[in-house]
DNA sequence: CACCCGAGATGATCTGGATCAAAGCAGGTA
DNA sequence: TACCTGCTTTGATCCAGATCATCTCGGGTG
């Protein structure tokens, strides 16, 4: 191959070029405020598929977004058992809970080789004083995960096995629609126990619930790959639980 | 009554008075400072239980803060059922999910005669830029309640009934503690089926559960007086759970 | 190619907590 | 004072989903 010819025009901003830059940071910046924000962020080498961006009970000190892959985030109960949180996916930003205590107080592992931007938290928050617009960006951030987290709790508290496992689907179809991908097709990165898990139900319950689905014509399932045929009623289910 | 001779001094600086000003605010702001919070942050008349501080879907332009009483937040699910979220005291901020979406995306309904602070969002944002410290400071309480989301939606996945309400018991007995009241002693504002609601699971199933815990004598529970009496125990029942 | 191993599917059985049904109780009110 | 009315407790029964036990399959490995 013959030497690449570096531009640096092109090597700065690279948060500008970046697929899902709006998606993480969806403000109409100035060109000069994104090459700060750009300076601050450090590019990570890829994660491999079961690595740990960062662990429950270390030192917190930056945020993540998720350029590519996916993750998991997850709770570590006293009695060693695991409760999985939630599953990220590129554009959302990961370790918020950290900012208060100064500890993660989750540990996130990588479903998939994944690629992560590095924010160091200070800095950020710096920048938020300079930049109008950066820190009610942020907040807004963090009161969607509130948001989203509300709704995993009503979930997961008074639905049916049926409705939970409903919901967690259309949210996901919703969730790569919004991304640019197919609403109808994708490929789950988590296996089913992860999903049992983070819908407090049990392996085979999912598993059932697959086939059940299958044999009623609202899905496919092979594997990881599932495609939802009738969202309509995929919908009903959890609405009518 | 002679007439009150005002002091104007004394009313300058409520938040410097106010009792729980350490738990929403406890930053080291100087005088000045607090002036400037004070002057944006509006106090409402007391609201009487049952009165809604906001419903879901309403227009979001405030955030408050509770000064007294208790309060409820939940969420609506399709079918009318209503999913509680969880229960507010003294010092918590409410309505911050409202943030991202311009409307509140909960609902907060008052236990019991409680009185709030109002605080227009949007200045308080100008604020942020003012003040040193303050912008941290928000995106604390937001992370803190993002990780206390986290908590519950582990709580309500696999932990058993008594588990849940073990769990329960104790949050609020720090919570109170940590403001200053007794860790062991308390009156719930909240009645038997918003706890059960809360962590999904029947009225009768939380009312056997008391009644166990009464005869294992974990606790006392009269009416809505409660005394623990054993929390050792208690925490052993989330643990081992 | 044969082997292995972990994820997933399927079947049989069990059980924690829901649901249904009633009765007890406290606080408000006429 | 007696009577509601809504909360709480208690008891009896039922069932959704857990648990236990196999079995299957696909993908990696020597």
């Amino acid at each position: 191959m013959a030497s690449t010819v570096i531009d640096l025009a092109s090597v700065r901003s690279i948060c500008q070029q970046c697929g899902i830059y709006n998606l993480c940071m969806p403000i109409g910046l100035e060109r000069g405020d994104i090459d700060q924000l750009d300076e601050i962020i450090k590019r990570r080498r890829p994660i491999a598929k079961g690595e740990h961006l960062y662990r429950a009970g270390e030192d917190f000190s930056s945020i993540y977004a998720l350029r590519s892959g996916s993750v998991k985030t997850y709770l570590n109960h006293v009695s060693g058992v695991e409760h999985v949180i939630g599953f990220k996916l590129p554009g959302d930003l990961l370790g918020l809970s950290g900012i208060s205590g100064s500890h993660y107080t989750n540990s996130a592992i990588a479903l998939e080789t994944s690629s992560v931007c590095e924010i160091p938290f200070t800095q950020l928050e710096d920048l938020c004083q300079e930049i109008h617009g950066l820190q009610h960006h942020i907040m807004e951030i963090m009161s969607r995960e509130i948001q989203e987290d509300h709704e995993k709790i009503a979930v997961c508290h008074k639905l049916p096995a049926e409705a939970r496992l409903a919901s967690i689907l259309l949210t996901l179809s919703d969730r790569f629609h919004h991304r640019g991908y197919s609403a109808t097709e994708f490929n789950l990165s988590m296996s089913r126990s992860d999903i049992a898990n983070m819908l407090g139900l049990a392996v085979e319950t999912i598993s059932r619930l697959f086939t059940h689905f299958e044999e009623e014509g609202l899905l496919t399932a092979d594997r990881k790959h599932i495609k939802l045929l009738d969202i309509k009623r995929l919908s009903e289910i959890v609405q009518t639980a």
